[in-house]
DNA sequence: AGGGTTATTTACCGTTGAGTACAGATATCT
DNA sequence: AGATATCTGTACTCAACGGTAAATAACCCT
């Protein structure tokens, strides 16, 4: 009945490492999106075969599911540390920056799976996308509450409207997603995130 | 050897209407996007056989192919349009409006189908890819040039990046699509659209 | 009316899709 | 050492995939 995922102590060790094989299908889904990759895309990539990839992750779906964890939960994601700078300017400046920054990085697939790995998809794909979506409508929820804690400390003006800086803001990182899958540089990237701020209030 | 596609005089007419079926299929791709959309998916759509399919469009590919070229030349179309506004900024202020009500309008699936039709994709779709790619860039370079012309023409002033303003307006606008896939409604897109135009220099 | 031409229908092709049964391998526990 | 528990590899299932062969139906032209 245990639904524990950490390693039992009896019968024989597994012979991968749980999180390197994650990180290996949450490169292949990046770079192909849920409908697009297949499971012998993910073995091959992984280096376990099919059986092993159904006991330590269950099935496909929730493989993708356990990546997208992994992939908002890495230490190089920006989201979450740019959140706590001290004022909304600056909130929205590191968002921006750190995602000119990650999304044209070469290290990985471009862009952000969050936003293109199941963008338009099959019906089989209706469960992962709902999860995408929630994810990208939760990320801004937390813009638009730190937008409101910003009015309120004053750094942002009591005019402001926080949920439409928040679906501005939203709006601006996830075209980047796709500017980067169209090849743009983390340069051009910056240079779009420079006019992005110059539409973003100040303190006042 | 003709490779002509207008219909031939003799033999038996063709029982489906070409762009009827067209704009059946354009619905699928944008809806499933490329990879996520089956050839049972669209015969069944399109109310036409699979011989018939192939018989009119070639194969799954080149009917995507059309089916793109179709959406970029519809009637509600916004993107050339705007383009012709008198200045650079009406232009920017015509392309988000538009954008705006496209986008979300329920009449049709959401967002735009040259972003997502195939964002992150299957090898299979590698093609697909590129093409759609190169759509969304040569949409920048339009309002490049677009742009480069309105500092000729004095109503952005001659300091102006014509490179960097329509990469942002087209991150912009790309970013919309993933919103529309969110479920943002018009009127939400159009405050986007206006924070959006907060940042684009005026006259002078 | 009949030949030529093209479209539709049905039934199929080989391949790949996701997912699994089962036997053998490798560990711990007693 | 032996029992037990878990993982691995091979080989399989069955359905769906993109695409097509061949027969039949519907039209034009003479």
């Amino acid at each position: 009945m245990s639904a524990v995922n950490c390693t039992p102590s009896v019968g024989r060790p597994r012979a991968f490492d749980i999180d390197t094989a994650l990180e290996k299908a949450l490169e292949v889904f990046w770079r192909k999106g849920y409908d697009g990759t297949s499971l012998s895309d993910l073995t091959e990539a992984m280096g376990i075969n099919k059986p092993s990839l159904y006991a330590a992750f269950g099935n496909k779906e929730q493989l993708f599911l356990k990546a997208i964890e992994m992939y908002e939960s890495r230490p190089c994601s920006f989201f979450l540390p740019a959140l706590e700078k001290p004022t909304a300017y600056q909130v929205a400046e590191h968002m921006l920056h750190g995602a000119a920054m990650n999304m044209a990085d070469t290290s990985h697939p471009q862009g952000c799976v969050v936003v293109q790995g199941a963008l338009s998809c099959s019906e089989a794909a209706a469960t992962v996308k709902e999860a995408l979506i929630n994810r990208r409508v939760e990320g801004e929820q937390k813009l638009c509450a730190r937008f409101e804690r910003a009015k309120q400390e004053g750094d942002l003006p009591a005019s402001a409207d926080a949920e439409t800086l928040a679906r501005y803001l939203g709006t601006v990182l996830q075209g980047m997603a796709v500017q980067a899958n169209n090849g743009a540089s983390s340069e051009q990237l910056r240079q779009v995130a420079e006019m992005t701020l110059l539409a973003f209030p100040r303190a006042g």
